[in-house]
DNA sequence: TATTGTTATACTCTATAACTATA
DNA sequence: TATAGTTATAGAGTATAACAATA
């Protein structure tokens, strides 16, 4: 799907870059700017983690959520994960275009779609969560029990708004 | 550009949100998912902030970078963010397209294309770090230093790896 | 041979607007 | 009138592949 990975038969040279990092200058007092950075290394192991499965981090958020909600609507995955209807109708296409994920109209509200996997979709969740342990331990690796807390904690206080 | 913002004549009801949001199960656990939803709060503030001047977290930090490092080139920009020759070109073009800022041909290696911000690009970049001030306060604000050295800290060790 | 810039291509994500059908 | 789903559209970002000019 993306992997920034070079050829595994050539030369690696990850610690000689040929071009010396530059000066970020005032980017590094903001705090968005390290958040993205970080955003970024985490997204690019995650891709490399899912290539041979080709699921990415809200395709495989949209999967959780479905698998711990069944019968919740587009509108409900897209309200809990910060987006819009629009966007998620998209992301919900692709997975269900891959037999990942299937719409069942509601008898309640005949607006309404309820949302749940196939078999397919929970034997690749299956899957994706073993892959998605190991990525998950290479950062958890890089802190203490509490350094971890108070990142967490940190994290979900911005997006929670206080 | 995007903005969530609702008309500021209609109702307000950002306290009572119509769908009650779902069970993240597993989500919960994974750092990522927390990081992600850290980094899109950030993301809309920073679309939000800036929808008068046009410009996106990665445009202003290219604009950043070569404001800080006259005369370097797309692939120093590209290794520094983290992304590609191509994608930064696209990036590069999208900012000489609106005169913020301009390659000239290195005399040193004619391969080469030294970018630089033209006046407008400056002016662009005051305005900018005018409007990014008051965004940051609205985040900064909710932790103690203590708690934003920790923060930072270990978003630098995330995407520096130790 | 390797590097820089470039173009072409394609897919994902994001968001707005407008339409349909239901409530 | 409001909501859920849908479609169309558009721009940004991301990545791969290939090419020309230059080192």
């Amino acid at each position: 799907m993306m992997a920034a990975k070079p050829p595994q038969d050539d030369f690696e040279r990850e610690d000689a870059p040929l071009t010396p990092a530059l000066d970020v200058g005032r980017l590094g007092d903001l705090l968005g700017f390290h958040l993205r950075m970080a955003h970024v290394a985490i997204y690019r192991d995650f891709a490399e983690t899912m290539e041979g499965l080709g699921l990415t981090q809200k395709q495989l958020a949209v999967m959780e959520l479905t698998a711990g909600n069944p019968g919740a609507s587009q509108i409900d995955l897209a309200n809990t994960l910060g987006t819009d209807r629009a966007t998620m109708m998209a992301l919900v296409n692709r997975l269900a275009a891959r037999d990942l994920i299937e719409r069942r109209p509601s008898a309640a509200d005949r607006r309404r779609q309820e949302l749940h996997l196939t078999k397919a979709g929970r034997a690749m969740l299956a899957r994706a969560r073993d892959l998605i342990d190991a990525h998950e331990r290479r950062f958890i690796g890089l802190f203490s029990p509490d350094e971890m807390d108070g990142l967490l904690m940190a994290l979900k206080r911005i997006y929670k708004g206080s």
